[in-house]
Order: C-alpha cells, then sequence, then structure tokens
DNA sequence: GGCGACCATGAAAGGGCTTGCATTGCTGCC
DNA sequence: GGCAGCAATGCAAGCCCTTTCATGGTCGCC
C-alpha cells in the first residue's frame, strides 16, 4: 500500500475530455465519433481523429465498462496452461474473439474447485459479459451465483446428452467407450486404464465409465477392468504403468486417460523392457503433438480442440451480439489407431 | 448491438450502496469494512460482512480501479499459449501473481508486431499495473507509448548484457553458443541449423548469433554453418530437416532452434532411415517435456522456464507494492547432453 | 472536571465514459 | 415564406466505487 513513484499515478493519460477540448467538440460528440462514426459528421469525425491521435487517446476501459454496462470481454476459466489441450483449444477462442472484438480473459483453477469459484467470482466482477467453463462439475451455489447475475456461461471440453447445460463439446464417455470396443475387438480381455484423478475431473471420470461400459457390454465381469488413479503428468503415467504391470496378472493393454500419462507409460515399457504392442498394448486420449511424437506412436482419440474453442467463441459472441440463444453442440471425435495399439498376445 | 434479453442488463448486482442500506452504514464504511477491516469496529464488520453475503455482493471491479487509480492487475503478451515454453513459464507466473492476490491478464501476439501493439494498448486501457512482455524487438513508438503512460514494464524470455531495459531471462546468445561449443569439440564440421523466423523473434535471432560466434571463435569459416528459416512446428521442423540434408554437403549436425523443430527433425530422420546420433546429430533448445519423449532423447538446453515466471511476478509486485524498482535479473541455462547429440561420423 | 487525542463514521467529491433528451440549424416541400 | 423533419451536436445524469475532510463521541490524564 505505499507510495510508489514508478507507478502510473504520477503522469495520467489523456482522457475523453482532453480529446474534446483539443477537436473543440464536446464529450459526447467525441464519445460518439468512436463509437458510432456514421452518427457524426466526415469533418468532426477527422477532426476528432486528429486530436485522438495527437493525444494518443485510448479509452479508459473501467469507465466504459461501468458507463456502458458492458465490456466486450469474456472469461475463461481453464484447469491449467500447461496442458496442451486447453492451450490449444484457448488459443483458437482466443484469436475467434479477437476477430469480433473481443478480448478474452483467462484464469486458472488448478483443477480446484474453490479457485474455480473464486476465479469465476472475479471475471464477474471485472465485468464478463459471459464465461467458458470447463466441464459440467460445478458446486450448485455457484451455477445459481452466475445465474444470478445473469451473465450467460458455456461449458466446453464435455458433453453429456443426458444434461441441458449449454455445451460446445464431445462425448468423452462414448469416445472412450469406442476406443475399448477396439481394444476388445483385438481381443483384450485383461484391461488396466491410468487414469486421472476422477474427483474433481467429470471428463475423466466420463471416460472411465466408457471403458467400464464396453467391457460390460462385451460380457465381460467388471473386474476385468483394472483401475490406476494419478496426477497428470509423463511420470506419473510412468509410475503407474510400473504399477500395474507388476501385479500377479498383467494387463494386456494399458489404457490411459490422456496422451500425457501414455506417453509416460510407453517410457516406462521401454525401460522395464517391455515391446508394444507386441508384449503390451497402450492407449491415449486427446491426440496431442506427443502422441506422435512417441515411440511407437500412441493410438488415442482425436479430439478437436481448435474447432472446439472456435466454435464456442462464435456461439457467445452470436449471443452477446444477436441474442441467439446458446445451444448444445456435440463435435465428433475419432478413432486414430496408431502402434502402440496391437492384437493380444498369444499367451 | 441489438437488444439482448439475455444477458445481464436485466438483472443487476447488488451495489455498494445496497450492502450500506442493509447494513445501516454508509457506503464509506462498508468500502473501509471491506478493505481496511482494522479501521473498523468489530460489531460494524460484522454487520457489514452479513449483509455482504446475504446480497452475494462482490465489487464492480470498473468502478473500484476507476476509483482507487489502480487495478492489481497485471498484463502479459505473449505470443502464443500452444508454445509449451510460454505456457509453462505463464502459469507460474499467474500463481505467483495470484497468490499475491494480483489478476493476470493475457493477451497473445501471434508473433506479430501490429497485434503486440494493440494488445499493448488494450491491456493499458484495462489498467494494467504493469506489464510482462517477452523479448527486447519492439518499435521505439511502443516503448514511448508504454513509459508515456508512467505504466513499468519488464521484459523475459531474454537476457542482453548489453541492453539496459529490465529484464528477468537469460542469455539465448550466450547459452546456444555452450551448445555449439559442445558440438564442435565432438568435432563436427559441418554444422546446419533449422532456425525459427529471426525478423520478429529477437531471442532465436540471438540463438543464431551463438552459433555463428561458437563456430567462428573455432576458427571455422562462417558458411560454415548452414541455417534453414522456417516457422514453428513439428511439420516445419521435419520439412527443414529433409531440405537440408538434400544438399550435396549434408551436415553432419542439425541445430534447430526449439526443441518442437528438433523433434520434427528427428522424426524426418527415422523417415529417411537415418540413424541419430551415429549418421546426423541434431539438438535443440528449451527441454520441454517433448525433448524426453522423443527417440533418442533430444540435448537440449535446459531453461528455467518456472522459475523465470516467478521470479517476474515477484520482481513486479514487489515494485507495485513497495516501490522496489526493477532490475535485470539474469537466469542460468544448462546443457542436457541427450542421445541425439553424439560425435562426427566418421567419413 | 475539563481538555486534547483519538477512534469510528458519514457526507460528498471525484474518476472517465455513455446516452437520453434538448437544442440548433438546415433541407425540402407545400 | 413557413414549417415539419432530420442531422449534428451539446448538456448533464448516471454507472459504482474510494478517499479526503469533517463530525461526534469516548477515553485518558492532569
Amino acid at each position: 500500500m505505499s507510495k510508489n513513484p514508478m507507478t502510473k499515478d504520477t503522469k495520467s493519460a489523456p482522457t475523453l475530455e482532453d480529446v474534446a477540448r483539443l477537436a473543440s467538440v464536446s464529450t459526447a460528440t467525441v464519445s460518439r465519433s468512436l463509437n458510432f462514426p456514421d452518427r457524426v459528421s466526415e469533418q468532426t469525425r477527422t477532426r476528432v481523429q486528429g486530436a485522438v491521435e495527437a493525444l494518443g487517446y485510448s479509452p479508459n476501459f473501467g469507465a466504459r465498462a461501468m458507463a456502458s454496462q458492458r465490456t466486450r470481454t469474456i472469461g475463461a476459466i481453464i484447469p491449467t496452461m500447461e496442458n496442451a489441450v486447453f492451450a490449444r483449444g484457448i488459443q483458437a477462442f482466443q484469436e475467434e474473439l479477437d476477430a469480433e472484438g473481443y478480448t478474452l480473459l483467462i484464469a486458472s483453477s488448478a483443477y480446484r474447485p474453490d479457485l474455480e469459484e473464486r476465479q469465476i467470482k472475479s471475471l464477474i466482477a471485472r465485468g464478463a459479459d459471459a464465461l467458458l467453463l470447463i466441464g459440467y462439475q460445478r458446486a450448485p451455489q455457484i451455477t445459481d451465483f452466475i445465474k444470478a447475475r445473469n451473465v450467460p456461461a458455456l461449458i466446453t471440453w464435455a458433453y453429456d446428452p443426458a444434461r441441458t447445460d449449454p455445451t460446445v463439446g464431445f462425448d468423452n464417455r462414448h469416445a472412450m467407450r469406442r476406443l475399448a470396443e477396439e481394444v476388445l475387438r483385438l481381443g483384450h480381455t485383461r484391461i488396466a486404464m491410468i487414469s486421472a484423478e476422477t474427483d474433481t475431473n467429470d471428463r475423466v471420470a466420463e471416460r472411465v465409465r466408457g471403458a467400464a461400459e464396453a467391457i460390460r457390454e462385451a460380457g465381460l465381469p467388471a473386474e476385468t477392468l483394472v483401475i490406476h488413479r494419478t496426477r497428470y503428468g509423463i511420470e506419473t503415467g510412468a509410475a503407474g504403468f510400473a504399477a500395474l504391470m507388476e501385479g500377479a496378472e498383467r494387463p494386456t493393454v494399458v489404457m490411459c486417460a490422456n496422451d500425457v500419462l501414455a506417453v509416460g507409460a510407453i517410457k516406462q515399457a521401454a525401460a522395464m523392457g517391455l515391446r508394444v504392442p507386441q508384449d503390451v498394448s497402450i492407449t491415449g486420449f486427446d491426440d496431442i503433438e506427443l502422441a506422435q511424437v512417441a515411440t511407437p506412436e500412441v493410438a488415442t482419440v482425436r479430439v478437436p480442440h481448435r474447432e472446439m474453442g472456435r466454435r464456442a467463441a462464435r456461439a457467445l459472441v452470436a449471443l452477446l451480439e444477436e441474442g441467439v440463444p446458446l445451444e448444445s453442440e456435440p463435435l465428433d471425435t475419432e478413432l486414430q489407431l496408431r502402434g502402440s495399439l496391437g492384437p493380444v498376445p498369444e499367451a
């Protein structure tokens, strides 16, 4: 709280009034000239333009937000930027928003619900016109808060036909189920899974559920699926793989909840002298770059992260600009069957 | 611009005044109660607290910024979030800021100077108390603008002892030079480089310069270094490698300006049936996860991205809170000699 | 008992912008 | 020539906070 000689309190930015004075018009005219150029005479417009440039004026955002009750700002809360899938989707989201004259405010929650709540409140207080959220999982009081504030919110990275919240995303359960069906088709019957935390991550929980469904439908007992839960990361994926392979009944395939875990598993397999997929198959999810860098390449599910970001942006802008209501848009995923998945090894 | 029934204009958020009324005090007291709890009697504080909770009040950010002339917000402009090095550094930066009660505003420039300029202006207009910028390269008029607005700016991902702008970063030139010296020590004399665009990226330009310096110092002719310029990406790295290996005088080592390019090169080498490092060595820069996933693992330069983000955040907060002037903090990099770099093949 | 010091509080002035309403000065038409 | 109608502009209220200054009350101390 101490006084600080170096911050901007010293000199202050030019204001609308400065511009108005220099252009010999009222502040109202300057404002209009900037926001609705065609409601002002050509002559005035150029004079104002000149003054703006001479002064290096740029409008004070807070004041503008306060006066107009909108910010052309959309807030997004993602678990972490370090996860490439979010980085990619959000980058596309941002680019699209930018093209529409909107600004993105990003906050990250580190997968912690309490932090997410704080960030949501903060973004709303900052006047976000709308929010982008990841996944459905959220305490009802937060959802209520958002509703009470009348801030439109769009969910991404998930799509559950059973729910009604507007979404631009894909069906995690269905996608993983399809991959599991492929695994079963290849004859695997000892299936393990390395999953990220499911408590605060409904996307992953759905993936696990999808695999379990496929197994049940195939008529196999539920115990067929052995699950190892761990944190997100290459190292933890490797450790998880090692733990699974230590058991008496080694799985013939290890399905990972994302590509990063899968890559860790592949590294660990190499370290243990196991050949993939001859000795054990490994699968991932997301299809990030990493998946094609590993040897062998990771069989995975391709998720259209960029497309998702782009569409989410369009939907929100359409709502904000034209009142087009948000509608759930399911996106397709696609199996990418690559070298890390093969038929069950002969016993 | 059309009217929209779904946005928040409908219901409006509770204001300080609402809280004041409910707590039967003045708005001044509520404000104090929230910002300086100890300047208010215990009794009042609890009454205000109750009212705040009953109403679900959270302060309007724009108004607060306007009244207090500060936002506790720091703006950062990075080229893209899709580059893991930025994602990582910025994530750490954000976490540290968050711990100090500051909020991060991110914008991305896609490596385009015009966009960067727009983003800088936008962040300043939004009241950023300070800015985090990547690299030194910037038109003087922008630097002047920032100075004129009296917004402190800190540069990262670069450190050049010859320059005075405050920086928390590493010396790109020196780091690459050390790697090149190692390459030379291994006997390589036909050296190629795959570089990202250098026009708008002084970090990469410095890396190229560092390699060139090492070669000159070793007494080799400048033509020893063949440079291929391309965009950032695995694909482009692969294509660049292919192009370089087509020439009559094949290089014995391909130094890449970053790990992503290097991984592309390694993939391409495999596709061309070349063994790394027996037939050709490949090096990278940054030491992102990818580097250890490739086979062989990429010899590279480790850059402390997280540390950089953390320190940058601390420096800015110290300036803003206590007026501690920004000082350049050079960070150390470390060679990571891994499997992709070996001695020059016997002719 | 009286006085200064101090604490808790309130009144009110901004801070920079947008926007509804009022005003001015034309244009065009009967 | 006179008036409706309109385009261009100005006036001023209002958005929601923070903060300075003033006020009233309490406490401690001589």
